[in-house]
DNA sequence: GTTAGGG
DNA sequence: CCCTAAC
């Protein structure tokens, strides 16, 4: 019914103090109210509207959307759209019609388009952090509307969503603890999509998370443009960084918002707070879904702690790609499980097309379920659609058959990190065709119809955008260079096949992790295999190659050559087997060294995996290993007589080399 | 593109 | 395994 956009509030990293409770220094609030001032708006005047319209609507029995895209007048001030009541009043009678059953997103886009907060002024607001800022944040209050309405508590919920959201605009702003309450009820919803993720690491849940928060992030940096979609109804949400007395959620520990420091940042905080929340209302069903839809339910804090402990475990490091690759995701659209609504103007804009030459059928459409729900009754104006999970894009791992199950493990991990971190788009396809039409409407695409719906499929597929490397670079000056995620798709390490789906559902771990089919075509480098091998890998390069879309090619050098010594992953490593080094030792004892292109051509070549370099750095080692006592090598053992033959053939061929030089 | 060598 | 200089 109701869009309910949450805006974030920051005031260059403080608070909008009602009063003198912390003693902020002056020099802050003089800082504050300057950038405001240089603003040329009032952000308490914005806030107060919206606490005011929310507290209008607390003696309303009706849920109120206030409309918060804005029209930026000639003086650059802000007004509020004039159509946003009617729209939902429209939407009202809807929801009459379909016995409170049938909620969607209600956009300004479509009715209002320029109403956008991306007229925000000025882009200084990207370089100067000072200013005041409002970031769209999430649909959440949407959520418990919808779901307290659906539990026919409408209007005492309600009150006390109009409440929190009260308590959290600047003119009440004593108490942030508060102020979650909508926050918290989507929260629980995503607790149940990403279970899988450690309660500590909040940023790899803002993934998927993140990019429906973070549609207001779409040029990378914080309240620079809000582009379509941006919806109307803003539930002043604000972190407060410090704990208040009177807070009804005690052990609450809601941070802070200090100085931007990075849109990771900044998400990981909230959803630090969020999740810790969450956490703590660990009683609390999760889901009361308007269609009764049963979800896993999050009674036991531990249990979930459990369970996100146990899975995905990233690195920091790797967690951190999540950040950006959240951030590119802005289409605001990308939900993984759970309810999303969406009007079908958002719909249209928000799903992206595909390169043809990604448009395979088994390219996991089909873990994604949608559902309508009441829109024939809702006069089919609106699709509501549940996507449990979303599958990983089909990846390509190059493993050897001699790594460790562990090895493998890391290595899948890795290339979904890497996926994930490079940015991902979402896919729409119907009926196992590519939806490429953005600006289809549903109705259009037949998507609204009911029979449809099984066959509607979205797709997570690597996304290349220039604001993905725009966003990239914007983070740059924030954050570690080292920790900027780059193409993951690295066509020439790219060779093996592994089929199956990497949900990120619990639910569908167990039984898809039967589906995995590993393809360990290069991996035996021995001379033997050469021509079975050979068929294999042709089948590969036709195979794979074409896999590869224009787009994620086209991604590729962009980010190599500029950010490869920081952003590139290092190889993954991979022990010489005994077999390789008897290979290796084989091959140079016939050609020597100095000649590693041709050793890679004789004994490796079907080994993609190690190149020439490889070799070179292995008889390196090999070297060394043989001149010291076995008490200090380390690894697998090379048996002393393959070290022995190494250190003939190298003595011969140093002398070899020696006397041809000299020759010379 | 290869090779050699330092890191 | 990465990087780079030198060829």
């Amino acid at each position: 019914m109701v869009l309910q956009k949450s805006l974030e509030y920051r005031f260059n990293g403080y608070q909008v103090p009602a009063t003198a409770r912390r003693a902020r220094s002056t020099t802050r609030r003089a800082k504050f109210q300057r950038t405001v001032e240089d603003n040329q708006m009032c952000a308490f005047d914005l806030l107060a509207s919206i606490a005011g319209k929310l507290l209008q609507e607390k003696r309303n029995p009706t849920i109120m959307t206030i409309d918060t895209s804005s029209e930026k007048d000639q003086s650059g001030s802000v007004k509020e759209c004039q159509n946003a009541n009617k729209l939902f009043k429209a939407e009202l009678s809807d929801e009459g019609s379909c016995d409170n059953k049938c909620f969607s997103l209600l956009s300004s886009q479509t009715n209002n388009p320029n109403c956008y907060l991306s007229e925000f002024p000025d882009p200084e607001i990207d370089v100067y952090p000072g200013i005041a800022s409002i970031v769209t944040s999430s649909n959440s209050l949407e959520r418990v509307v919808a779901d307290k309405l659906v539990d026919g508590k409408s209007q005492d919920e309600m009150e006390n969503i109009t409440s929190n959201a009260k308590l959290d605009s600047p003119g009440y702003a004593e108490d942030s603890c508060c102020k979650l309450d909508g926050d918290t009820s989507e929260v629980k919803d995503e607790l149940h999509k990403f279970e899988n993720v450690p309660i500590e690491n909040p940023p790899a849940l803002i993934n998927l998370d993140g990019i429906a928060e973070l549609s207001g992030y779409n040029d990378g940096i914080p309240c620079s443009s809000f582009s379509k979609g941006c919806g109307n109804v803003p539930v002043v949400s604000r972190d407060d960084d410090e704990k208040i007395s009177g807070c009804s959620h005690p052990s609450s520990k809601t941070k802070s918002f200090r100085p931007i420091i990075s849109i990771g940042d900044r998400v990981r905080k909230t959803l630090a707070s969020k999740y810790s929340k969450v956490a703590q209302e660990s009683k609390v069903d999760i889901l009361s879904n308007s269609d009764g839809d049963f979800k896993p339910t999050c009674h036991s804090k531990k249990y979930c702690y459990k369970r996100q402990r146990s899975q995905m475990n990233i690195p920091l490091k790797k967690r951190k790609l999540f950040n950006c690759s959240s951030v590119s995701n802005s289409d605001g659209f990308i939900r993984s499980g759970g309810i999303y609504n969406s009007p079908e103007s958002d719909m249209s804009h928000n799903t992206s097309c595909s390169s043809p030459g990604r448009m395979r059928k088994d390219r996991g459409i089909e873990s994604l379920e949608a559902h309508q729900h009441s829109a024939s009754r809702c006069g089919g104006s609106h699709v509501k659609l549940r996507i449990r999970s979303f599958r990983v894009p089909e990846l390509f791992i190059e493993i050897p058959e001699t790594a460790t199950i562990g090895s493998l493990k890391r290595t899948v991990m890795d290339a979904v990190t890497a996926v994930l971190g490079g940015g991902l788009r979402v896919g729409v396809s119907l009926r196992g065709k590519k939806v490429r039409d953005d600006s289809k409407t549903l109705i259009q695409t037949g998507i609204s119809l009911d029979s449809h719906l099984g066959s509607l499929g979205f797709t997570l597929e690597p996304k290349s955008s220039p604001s993905l490397l725009h966003l990239c670079a914007a983070h740059s000056s924030h954050v570690p260079s080292a920790e900027i995620p780059q193409s993951p798709i690295r066509p020439a390490i790219i060779h093996q096949r592994i089929q199956g789906s990497l949900d990120m559902l619990p639910d569908h771990q167990v039984t898809n992790l039967g589906n995995f089919v590993v393809n360990d075509y290069d991996s035996t480098p021995s001379p033997i295999n050469t021509s079975v091998e050979k068929g294999r890998t042709d089948y590969k390069a036709l195979d794979t190659v074409p896999e590869m879309g224009e787009d994620e090619l086209a991604m590729v050098p962009v980010l190599q050559k500029s950010k490869r010594s920081e952003i590139m992953q290092r190889r993954i490593r991979r022990p010489f087997s005994v077999e390789e080094v008897e290979t290796l030792v084989h091959a140079v004892e016939k050609l020597g060294t100095g000649r590693w292109r041709d050793v890679k051509i004789r004994a490796f070549d079907n080994a993609k995996h190690r190149t020439y370099v490889d070799l070179k750095d292995k008889w390196k080692t090999l070297v060394h290993t043989a001149r010291i006592s076995p008490q200090q090598r380390r690894g697998e053992p090379v048996p002393q007589q393959l070290l022995n033959r190494v250190l003939i053939a190298h003595a011969y061929w140093s002398q070899h080399h020696q006397e041809t030089s000299n020759a010379l």
